[in-house]
DNA sequence: AGGTACAGACTGACCGGTCGGTTTGCAAAG
DNA sequence: CTTTGCAAACCGACCGGTCAGTCTGTACCT
């Protein structure tokens, strides 16, 4: 608290003003990233028409998103674990709202036949994990780089449910 | 501490004349678990000849002791983020040392002739995350239940490297 | 004059770590 | 076999630093 308080230029009044506690104030900073992740990547998916280019594009743009983020992306997804419960049932929280959209496209992916169907359930918490894996070692070490990740991560991604991208990708 | 000396039936003397200070106690801990882990993985492994059928077994070890050890699980790789540095190199450490490992399988199973090349790297990163995503995710709401898991998880990994299982299995 | 926004000194609970003291194990001396 | 002596192991009350949260202001607007 003190340490942000000196890093914003106000005071701790000023900051308990507007917010009841520590807890919540950093609540609020996890839902604020949560949501511009979400934003922008639900509207890289909303420019794809259907099936799977809607998830290379949505993978695309988290890993951008967290890639010009990467400061409050270690701070938010590494530093909020473990400090309590309220905390982890946040980072649930958000962790499943992503889930659920990872489902979302796949259970679509699985309806439009772009791939045949899979238990998007644990699909998609395993795609969770991998991606959640491979970008926070990255903003960790600033390793693999961005271009990488990519190169490597979406086609075995896709490869995972089985999907075969067409010939001039 | 506290709260571990109640429940340990012994003292904080006791306690801190073995460990120098909290945090070798917890690392101590994490280590002896991820040597269990390690340990039946690999023993596992060595029960299969080559190739595929050694990432199937030690996958299988792996989500079969996470299962025996729900409790210290949840505790270790969970509550052990975030609390400061210390703890969190020596998450990276041992998840590195579960990435190398995995690694180990793929490049194998790759030479072996098992599976295309890939970039061992960054899937043995996204495959460690994967399967902790799950896991994670497990431990925490128990769902879903291992079989399902396992039955659900293996495949996705095994087609993302492009494995394709013989028809007897 | 009352409400809103802010400042920052202060408080008190909490908790890692310490320290003087006690018990236990064990080996040599009697 | 008993006694003595020492060290390793253990005990738990206590200390001191830390830090989230409070409280007493102050300034400004309406």
């Amino acid at each position: 608290m003190d340490e942000i308080v000196a890093g914003s230029g106000t005071s701790k009044g000023a900051i308990y003003f507007h917010f009841p506690n520590k807890e919540r104030l950093f609540l609020a900073l996890v839902d604020q990233f949560a949501d511009l992740l979400e934003r922008r990547v639900s509207a890289a998916i909303d420019d794809e028409d259907v099936g799977m280019r809607k998830v290379q594009a949505g993978l695309h743009a988290c890993l951008d998103t967290f890639g010009k983020y990467r400061r409050p992306a270690k701070l938010l997804l590494v530093q909020a674990v473990g400090l309590g419960s309220s905390f982890e049932m946040k980072r649930m929280e958000v962790n499943d709202r992503f889930i659920a959209l990872i489902r979302g496209w796949l259970d679509e992916a699985i309806e439009v036949g772009d791939i045949a169907p899979v238990d998007s359930d644990v699909v998609a918490c395993a795609w969770m994990g991998a991606i959640y894996g491979v970008v926070i070692r990255w903003v960790y070490t600033g390793e693999p780089e961005p271009d990488r990740i990519l190169s490597a991560l979406l086609p075995v991604l896709l490869k995972s449910v089985g999907y075969v991208a067409p010939a001039d990708n």
